[in-house]
DNA sequence: TTTAAATATTTCACCCAGTGAACTATCTGC
DNA sequence: GCAGATAGTTCACTGGGTGAAATATTTAAA
């Protein structure tokens, strides 16, 4: 079977082969993350905020760093506090801010949801232990140099 | 200088670490890669279907590989139809099924795409060509498990 | 060969996540 | 205290996507 499904690989350049396999691996892992979902309560932004929040953060820093727009990360965030995972409280050094951050509650579920998250992630990919750490360090680079670069997110950044 | 931006990664396993990484790689890409859109008449969608494009398809193959529900492939095939990149042929083998091919100018603007998009892809992660190579065969191998695996896609596979 | 079941694609109504602009609240400096 | 910047929220709107029903064609069977 599958018999052109092993696709001709070649016909790409590696960056095409990276980006697509990229794009692949993001749209599995959003599916599959769907249906964990912490018992189908949980959305895809919200499980994706709860993955970040292993320290409290403020909303701008979430947005930051999940590459989204602040409007965006207030509604999860608004879910999330809803289910009684997380808590708003005001930044001391800063009374305009707001630090998310995880309930008892919240930090169980986040638990579960690590742990279940790489267990997808090895099912989806296919990966070695050793492969996976690779691309975590290949990943954590890109992480940093988007963020920092400005991000080039909703918010505008160039950084020419 | 960013100061709480240079993340605790070491909060994260390196699972988490490697998702969050796609998650914003996938982000960027779409990001730029909208603002290249080549003359900014092509959406994310058509953007993708063409970098897929080095080869004839069907469209069901197009929809397994860009892990879409076929109907979003029509839709994002039409656009590049009504454009002239892209033209629908038979399939001889199977009259049911159509083939997408490039036209001379599609071709052209693939050509485009992709040179396009190495750049971007570089200016994105900040990888250098050997990292690139690295990610693309750990891009490749995931893409390939993917889209074998019955693809859990929106096309309801399960592979027990 | 006629018929029935399976497969490939399209059409269409609907949905969700995300953006951007306008607004409120707070901080900083004068 | 006031002006201007910054953090976050609200809300109307959009775009990309799904899923079910319809159409066309192939395959298998009688």
């Amino acid at each position: 079977m599958s018999s052109d499904t092993s696709e001709n690989w070649d016909l790409y350049t590696p960056e095409v082969q990276a980006i697509m396999g990229v794009f692949t691996l993001h749209w599995q892992l959003e599916q599959r993350l769907n249906e964990i979902r912490l018992e189908g309560q949980l959305g895809r932004p919200e499980c994706q905020l709860l993955l970040i929040l292993a320290m409290p953060r403020r909303m701008g820093e979430l947005a930051r760093l999940t590459m989204k727009a602040p409007s965006a990360v207030t509604a999860a965030a608004a879910t999330l506090e809803r289910l009684g995972l997380v808590r708003r409280v005001r930044d001391a050094q800063d009374g305009r801010a707001w630090l998310l951050e995880l309930t008892c509650e919240g930090r169980k579920r986040r638990e579960t949801l690590v742990t279940d998250a790489a267990q997808l992630f090895y099912d989806t990919t296919g990966l070695s232990r050793a492969e996976a750490e690779t691309l975590a360090v290949l990943a954590q680079k890109i992480h940093n140099k988007a963020v920092q670069s400005g991000a080039v997110g909703p918010c505008e950044g160039d950084q020419t």
